[in-house]
DNA sequence: CTTCTCACG
DNA sequence: ACGTACGTGAGAAGT
């Protein structure tokens, strides 16, 4: 046996790793105490984080109680793995930080169902984010291990990740093959592996009784999870890949951007991406810049670029100057280098050996409890043109269904800030925007009046001014102000029950506690966020229960991913239809009187299909 | 590690 | 007293 000590607030802990069968009989006596005391933390060292990649190694499985752990070298295979797995088995109660990683892990290379694991953890980290969600760079603690360990248990917490990247590079070895290289006999590996656990389970006691002492509802707590869960499933199902048009689009993605990257070198740009070598470059043949970033360097973004290429947003000619060449390749060579970057190239890189794509679901992710996709980041795929989503597929013999809430974040905002007139719009089925230009400007309204008024709400719903939405929409100052104080006349509890809950959040510390009871920090010097953070969490809570009900419903196997406001599923084609009506179903109840509404979209087999794409 | 840029809801 | 656009993930360059 190994065996190691260190100091965690003032105690001596122990970390014991076992080397033959005598130490793994001390280990299963242990643990049966243990889980008779409480719960046990559990951790897993691998090889990296592309857990669905061919070669994925689970390493170390760890267990540990407040003063013990016990690191298990599952590398090592018999009569290690094989206790590793029965203790886990074994255990009534988990701790785990950052479950769904450890859930993905341990049903990936030790074959244990999520379906059983999930229902006996307690994530850390879902308790964490429901004390405190925000980030550090936000002013919160974050929801790190190392961070949590440091303000809850003991300021002097081993900082285990960056004191691995200095064994790591001792080795020769760096942050991505350390993981996967380090020798498994290593004594900080394996120190630091065991000192997780301890702190996971030093941590759990500590954040029960904050969330205690704060009032957070244990349904919260309990909801949260369940919601983790489904994320996880809908993860480990993933996404088929299209292979065939995906590496013939990287190919065509690289073509096109070492062309206009050639086409752009000829005016000394040769680097599309250096800022500094486009401004000097787009100087030096006469054209003004005026535009600066926050740092008060000139902008060359691609609001600039366009203008100067005679082009809209969108790309439609403007007819108002001589294209600029330059600026035009340079527009050209960076879509097709991010697209590929970002997109084709992380597809073919991240996919199993099945070809599917599993991205990481982070059920509880931004401060207001969004949900945010990583690995590849699905959220954000182009929107305005099919190509980069026609890579990802229904199941064989599926379609794609998508399914999203009619303004949702809106209907949030009259049921939350009980606004009468849109209430009484929505119940009347009425198209809001519609309806708010008709009350702002007469009968007689033009669909540019309904556009502003789009775009006035997106801006109460954000907490922006005249200004922000005059410049997001185009529409001249006057005329959005002019608009706006029309505004708030036919909806006077917008603003009345913003000023509330900005008073309010002065009285309880700075904290909006959300309709499922979500604590939202407020920062200080901008307060009139709270709109924007009642709207966006009651909104993420609003596809969170409507995602229980899908599970309910018998959905969950069809769900693939959560996009804010939408559901995309892949459904079987002979029930496509059947299917969409049930999801819309799910996704259609009352908040507080309001009616919120979903409807679907079937597609054929690619996602792309729903933006064009004829497949 | 920070800044800039760009993709989304 | 007044007005403030919100939330993400990701790659590349530059410090």
């Amino acid at each position: 046996m190994q065996t190691f000590h260190h100091d965690i607030a003032g105690d001596t802990v122990t970390v014991h790793v076992p080397e033959d069968t005598a130490d793994l009989n001390q280990f299963w006596d242990w643990l049966y105490a243990a889980r008779s005391r409480g719960p046990i933390a559990l951790d897993t060292e691998t090889s990296g984080l592309d857990v669905y990649s061919p070669n994925y190694r689970l390493r170390t499985v760890q267990f540990g109680d407040a003063h013990t752990a016990w690191v298990l070298p599952w590398e090592r295979g018999g009569y290690f793995a094989q206790y590793a797995r029965e203790a886990i088995e074994r255990i009534p109660r988990l701790l785990i930080h950052n479950a769904p990683f450890d859930w993905a892990v341990l049903e990936r290379c030790a074959g244990l169902p999520l379906e059983d694991l999930a229902p006996c953890t307690t994530d850390t980290q879902i308790l964490a984010a429901l004390v405190d969600p925000r980030q550090p760079q936000e002013g919160g603690i974050g929801t790190g291990l190392k961070p949590l360990s440091a303000y809850w248990v003991d300021p002097a917490a081993p900082d285990t990740q960056s004191g691995l990247n200095s064994v790591f590079r001792s080795l020769g070895l760096t942050k991505e093959t350390g993981w996967a290289g380090v020798p498994l006999d290593d004594p900080t590996y394996l120190l630091y592996a065991g000192l997780d656990v301890i702190l996971t389970s030093r941590l759990e006691p500590v954040l029960r009784r904050e969330l205690d002492r704060l009032g957070v509802r244990p349904q919260l707590v309990e909801y949260e999870h369940e919601i983790a869960r489904i994320c996880a499933v809908m993860q480990r199902t993933g996404l088929a890949l299209d292979q065939d048009y995906t590496r013939a689009l990287d190919s065509r993605l690289a073509d096109d951007a070492a062309e206009y990257a050639a086409l752009a070198a000829r005016y000394g740009v040769t680097n599309v991406n250096a800022t500094k070598q486009i401004v000097e470059a787009l100087l030096g043949m006469g054209e003004t810049l005026t535009d600066r970033t926050a740092s008060g360097a000139l902008r060359v973004d691609k609001a600039v670029l366009s203008s100067l290429a005679d082009m809209s947003l969108q790309g439609e000619p403007l007819g108002q100057r001589t294209p600029n060449p330059l600026a035009l390749a340079i527009i050209q060579a960076k879509r097709a280098g991010k697209w590929r970057q970002t997109y084709t190239s992380t597809f073919l890189n991240s996919m199993d050996a099945s070809g599917r794509v599993h991205p990481f679901i982070r059920s509880l992710a931004a401060r207001t409890g969004r949900m945010s996709i990583q690995r590849p980041a699905l959220q954000t795929l182009p929107s305005s043109d099919q190509m980069i989503r026609r890579c990802l597929l229904a199941d064989e013999g599926h379609v794609i269904v998508s399914v999203d809430f009619a303004a949702v974040e809106l209907r949030v905002l009259a049921a939350l800030a009980n606004v009468k007139r849109m209430r009484a719009a929505i119940l009347a089925g009425e198209d809001l925007h519609s309806f708010t230009a008709r009350m702002v400007w007469g009968p007689d309204f033009t669909p540019k009046h309904r556009k502003l008024s789009k775009g006035i709400s997106f801006g109460k719903v954000y907490g922006g001014g005249a200004e922000s939405v005059s410049r997001q929409t185009g529409a001249p100052l006057q005329e959005v102000q002019n608009a706006m104080a029309a505004y708030d006349r036919v909806y006077p509890e917008i603003r009345r029950t913003a000023k509330r809950w900005q008073r309010e959040a002065f009285q309880t510390g700075m904290v909006f506690l959300s309709v499922t009871g979500r604590r939202l920090p407020l920062d200080r010097d901008r307060t009139y966020a709270v709109t924007n953070y009642a709207c966006q969490s009651t909104a993420r809570d609003v596809l969170g229960q409507s995602m229980l009900n899908m599970e309910s419903a018998g959905l969950l196997e069809f769900m693939r991913l959560p996009i804010h406001d939408e559901i995309l599923a892949s459904a079987p084609a002979k029930d496509a239809e059947e299917i969409a009506r049930e999801f819309e179903r799910c996704m259609t109840w009352p908040l507080q009187g309001v009616p919120i509404e979903a409807e679907a979209e079937i597609g054929k087999r690619s996602w792309g299909s729903l933006y064009g794409a004829d497949f």
